[in-house]
DNA sequence: GTCCAGGTCGCGC
DNA sequence: GCGCGACATGGA
């Protein structure tokens, strides 16, 4: 559950065992208490339905498929346990929305505002605590959620983005149909407001498709520290080192980051 | 004051 | 297609 930061952004709540998190269903806001036992996953707090179901899928990847990379670990040194601590899952917001919402707030800021710019994103437009729908954060101007959740020039982003989907400008189904081969729906990704090549890299990764490494600093520095004694070098020398997992690129380095 | 953080965008060549 | 500066914000 914590392998990115993803549990520290609202409106998710993490307190060191249960994940908790606000969510609208069935037209009521409820409060998910999920809990995993031996790989199971216990969800509290609300009826089983449909949308519950659909949510928890995305949130926790559950309709994808690792074990192509997971044998290509038991073959590498380095990765030999990744596989045992049952590494290889994102967590993600309930909705892909949120998730394009959450990446443009990490993008050239630390992590911290980040974490803040969230929580009054949430707290301003998310009626009861929930993670606000594109209408919700289409009421409001793009100055007021500038100012009020401290989004800096993003704000333009996020506001283009809620306001491209209310009037139907932006399909997000059609977007993200999975029957796309992936080069294609990295393009997609790429054409929407303040999403660019590392945050459609991110949201593939989400897909379960870790073809593109999602080339920040974060990743530099880690190449560069551990590979490379400090040297500055080109993104090309970094990113080649990963060419060797295939489709599974963006995880073996991310295995790599949280190490055994 | 300056630099930069899990980048993106628009512009000029 | 590629390099470059601007862009809000807050902490070092």
């Amino acid at each position: 559950m914590t392998s990115h930061g993803w549990y520290r952004l609202a409106p998710f709540r993490w307190d060191g065992k249960v994940l908790r998190r606000m969510e609208l269903l069935g037209g009521k806001v409820v409060e998910l208490a999920i809990s995993a036992t031996r790989g199971a996953l216990r969800i509290e707090g609300a009826e089983d339905s449909a949308e519950l179901r659909r949510r928890i899928a995305r949130m926790f990847q559950l309709d994808v498929d690792i074990a192509e990379f997971l044998a290509m670990t038991r073959d590498v040194a380095t990765h030999q346990w990744v596989e045992a601590a049952g590494f290889g899952r994102l967590l993600c917001g309930a909705t892909l929305w949120e998730d394009i919402v959450k990446i443009i707030a990490t993008t050239n800021v630390t992590w911290s505002q980040t974490v803040r710019m969230v929580e009054l994103l949430v707290a301003k437009c998310g009626p009861g605590g929930v993670f606000p729908s594109p209408h919700d954060v289409a009421r409001f101007s793009e100055r007021e959620l500038q100012d009020d959740c401290r989004l800096g020039y993003r704000a333009k982003s996020i506001h283009a983005l809620a306001n491209g989907i209310v009037r139907g400008e932006i399909d997000l189904e059609k977007i993200s149909d999975p029957r796309q081969p992936t080069a294609e729906l990295f393009a997609s990704y790429k054409r929407l407001p303040g999403i660019g090549p590392y945050g459609a890299a991110h949201l593939l990764a989400m897909d379960g498709r870790h073809d593109f490494i999602a080339v920040d600093t974060e990743f530099r520095r880690f190449v560069r520290e551990t590979y490379h004694g400090g040297r500055r070098v080109s993104d090309a020398t970094m990113l080649r080192r990963y060419k060797k997992w295939g489709r599974w690129q963006y995880l073996a380095y991310w295995s790599e980051l949280h190490g055994p």
